[in-house]
DNA sequence: AACCTCAACTTAACCGGTTAATGATAGGAG
DNA sequence: CTCCTATCATTAACCGGTTAAGTTGAGGTT
């Protein structure tokens, strides 16, 4: 393994038989270079197969081209069960590799990681920061925009955090898929929420709330934490509460999966005897037994949505919505 | 938004009545500082809120802390319906974590992003470059390392790209499973296998191919791409080409769960009729109808071991191994 | 011929750290 | 009292780029 060592402008500007500063302009393509002098430090860029230095690029610009996405888990829950960070991630790569920006992924679940992650961003390693969606009130969001950095959140920030993001329309969506439940006739309907100090979790309830209260039925609630498990226990003591379900509204389609296999071992069957509507829309939710009926909200969107914002952000563009809400949409399969 | 403007070491020096290079020995933790001065500049980065600058750093160290993960495809497809790059990035994180290095991710499906990535480590960007599952021989891992860029794989490379690398037994553990349909009587043994320019695809199908002919059983081969969708396309062609299969080893779960769905839809049933053996283990198979009976790998740890194993590179320990192979396990449950 | 203009290149300062070489100071030995 | 040594701080060079300011010379005016 050889560490050959790699030319600098200097070298190339030797060849070339120019000065280094020639040789910037040419590498980073302005104009007003000759024809011939251009092509001559071109030939000496291929010969000597020369890269510019990002960090002595990045020491003068201030820049270096490379976004951080905050995932607030440790790295061992991020994924364990989830369909929705790599979602996510697809939609920022996507946006981000047409940008030429590299993505920097950071897990920060421990109170240690937060102090990370902050140095990490104010040291510069980074242009921006995105967070995707967040527990509680976390003051990092807030922190690193008053240092000026910018940042973008996907899920509207709990508290007051003055802070752009990119949300989906839970609440409408919610509204419809209940509001789907109570037109075909259901009366005692349920719902498995998510974990109440996140917006997905709060806003999902609240849509079910209101649309019950609105139909003037009665409200049952168990409150999940996203993963199927969490989804089995919940319908499991729904079930306990009210053995006379006639549908649920499951805050997540990993907990509607549960949902569903706990429905299953309890000899419900679905959706004759309950009903049973999701949140989401994974790819997997068009297989499960029976296919299920779900509010799909356009997550590899949100990715590419906060990214479009954080780049417009950093490239210091003016009139950029401080929040954007993508729409959800409900569809109806066989589990309702 | 006040960009505030960051201290620097000459602010932090001034502020504490020392040198430059005093500040840089107490912030790096160096010796040899006299205590008194030493609490004098820890209290002036304090006051300041003095962080050091990464791209300064850099340029003299030669180092950035970070490390890239390349996943060969591109972001579009990456994750779409795939839980093996989220598993690897959780391994990868939670041992870069450790080592406190950041983690960078590059999607590389196009022949354009292949140079860009090139450029990217070329550059100094990163201090270490790791590939997830290739396809075909790609000469990216070989030109890189012989740039003096520390490499490593995960799965074993083809052709004979001088590169080490992580992987795990597919061989055995696809022998495991056959054998154990072989043991409960079954006799005609067809497989799905993976894409052919992927070893994940090749050595898999090997392992049936041997664990047939020593059975002295008649081979059924389909291969898919380690979609679901493909799993239901090669299921139904594997039964028209023979409807009197009695055992199926597909080489993904995700495939396996695609034929547990053809297998449904054609009236057959599992394991009674058809024995359906996969390989993953995905969280989710432990929920298919039936459970799912599986060859697990260890995806995470195959993370956690390419991450420590670039790491040791990356810092020059000597005698690290070329190549580390993880064992894979038979997980009976009721599909076979 | 003297002068001006302008395009195109070079010079040199600067970004913010690290570190080898150098210098200063105090304590101990002779 | 002088000299040596050990300890700790400072000076200054360097990492590899970018870019404002300065220089050069060809071509056009009068």
């Amino acid at each position: 393994m050889v560490t050959r060592e790699r030319p600098t402008l200097e070298a190339v500007a030797r060849r070339a038989g120019v000065s280094r500063a020639t040789v910037s302009r040419v590498v980073n393509g302005s104009t007003s270079v000759a024809a011939s002098i251009r092509e001559a430090v071109t030939r000496a860029v291929d010969e000597l197969g020369y890269v510019p230095n990002q960090a002595a690029r990045s020491l003068v610009t201030q820049r270096t081209e490379s976004i951080a996405l905050i995932l607030p888990e440790t790295a061992n829950r991020v994924f364990s069960d989830d369909l929705f960070f790599p979602a996510i991630i697809r939609g920022v790569g996507v946006e981000l590799e047409a940008a030429d920006k590299q993505l920097v992924l950071m897990m920060a679940g421990s109170a240690r990681s937060h102090g990370r992650v902050e140095r990490y961003a104010v040291a510069g390693h980074v242009d921006g920061v995105m967070f995707a969606s967040m527990h509680g009130a976390d003051p990092l969001p807030g922190t690193l925009a008053r240092l000026g950095i910018p940042v973008i959140c996907s899920g509207r920030p709990i508290g007051r955090a003055d802070v752009p993001y990119v949300d989906v329309d839970h609440f409408g969506g919610v509204c419809a898929a209940v509001r789907h439940l109570v037109a075909a006739g259901r009366r005692r309907i349920a719902t498995i929420a998510g974990p109440q100090d996140m917006v997905a979790g709060i806003d999902r309830l609240a849509g079910y709330r209101a649309t019950l209260e609105e139909a003037g039925l009665v409200q049952h609630v168990a409150i999940g934490d996203f993963t199927r498990e969490s989804g089995i226990q919940a319908m499991r003591a729904l079930l306990a509460g009210d053995p006379a379900l006639d549908a649920v509204f499951v805050a997540s389609d990993m907990m509607a999966h549960g949902a569903l296999i706990a429905l299953k071992d309890a000899g419900r069957r679905v959706p004759s005897d309950v009903a049973v509507i999701g949140f989401d829309d994974f790819e997997i939710s068009r297989y499960s037994d029976p296919p299920l009926t779900t509010v799909r909200q356009p997550i590899a969107d949100m990715g590419r949505t906060m990214a479009r914002q954080l780049l417009g952000l950093v490239n210091g563009e003016q009139g950029l919505p401080d929040a954007v809400v993508l729409p959800t949409e409900l569809v109806v399969r066989e589990s309702a």
